[in-house]
DNA sequence: CCAAATCATTGATCGAAATCAAGAAATACA
DNA sequence: TGTATTTCTTGATTTCGATCAATGATTTGG
């Protein structure tokens, strides 16, 4: 049942079988279709999301209406909105699957139950969320200081198995830039080589 | 002596007196004067740092030699390449006293130890390196869906400790944009009040 | 206290990405 | 299968911030 999701915990801190037992109390399932929206803006985040199967993404909407995507979440990632959720204030993110999914979910109860009962469960949460940290510092210096044609390419070899799943204009919004400038990036790209 | 420090700490994570008693075997302390660097791109890091007095930075410098401010560190905050301390691969991150300072250091085999011998201190870990990752998720948000205008406004609302101390070219870096544009972002908004 | 360095402003020009517009290609789905 | 929708590309134009250049203001430290 939660196979998957404890082969990952565990390439992050080792979980023994009674903790195991306790986490898995305190998980629920759900299947989406593609479009199906878990968080809206505004709402508030009250779970985080393990995602089994498919795709999910994070984005925002600015005031002009147009779509920044903030995040892919593919199978083995987790996503939320943690400002929201840690606060308990409106979502600044909508949330929803960019391809039929399965996924995980976690009440913030739940999590703050498991915190403080599970060892393992907090060194867990504290590796993710430093890594997460971690590539959030990274994309952020990168889309600060390169060119989009540098951004493009880091994005494709760091993540072909988004790239490849996702129609180009995500992409784009992903980057910080309009569907035409990546597909002139792309051309000048292509040319290059 | 680590008063303002466990100060801090408690806020996040209740801290017994057993417990201070261990942590502070593992700090160390360190004066600095402006300018005074604490790590060079290319050179691991391995220390986190808290800033007890003063103020430092983290900033990169792209191809071309320009600075980009990453991050500010006034009193009572921690700074570090965490990239570089958690992999000890070398940092992409230069850090260095933007005023003269007093800071505590905790090196990453103090940190370990910390964490494997202190839950107090793997729950302030986690609540400090959650608190982080939200604040950089939305800066990110925030320099990738609003103006220039916008940004600053929010910075200055945001951080005013931080505005008011350091030279507007520095905030021109952190915001990415150059000291040019800043000066007359600065006189759109005076004219629009 | 003064000279030197740093910092901020302003103007003119340039360039890159956004926007506007249209059409072609691919995909979904009924 | 065929139609509708979504996606991608290409061209023309505009816009906004970067760059280049110069000057003035402020800070620093010898």
């Amino acid at each position: 049942m939660f196979d998957f999701y404890f082969e990952k915990f565990n390439e992050k801190a080792p979980v023994a079988t009674t903790d195991k037992a306790l986490i898995s109390k305190h998980l629920s399932l759900k299947s989406l279709k593609k479009k199906d929206i878990l968080l809206q803006e505004g709402a508030v985040c009250k779970h985080t999301f393990f995602v089994q199967k498919g795709m999910l993404r994070a984005y925002t909407i600015d005031e002009n209406g147009n779509e920044h995507i903030v995040q892919f979440a593919p199978e083995g990632w987790h996503i939320a909105d943690l400002y929201s959720f840690f606060t308990e204030e409106p979502a600044t993110l909508f949330i929803d699957a960019v391809e039929d999914s399965e996924i995980i979910l976690i009440a913030k109860e739940d999590h703050e139950i498991l915190l403080s009962q599970s060892h393992c469960y907090e060194t867990f949460t504290r590796e993710l969320i430093t890594a997460a940290y971690v590539a959030l510092q990274q994309r952020f210096n990168s889309s600060m200081s390169s060119s989009p044609d540098m951004c493009y390419s880091d994005f494709m070899n760091r993540y072909p198995n988004i790239a490849n799943r996702v129609p180009q204009h995500m992409i784009a919004s992903y980057l910080g830039l309009t569907p035409e400038t990546l597909s002139r990036v792309r051309r000048r790209i292509a040319k290059a080589k």
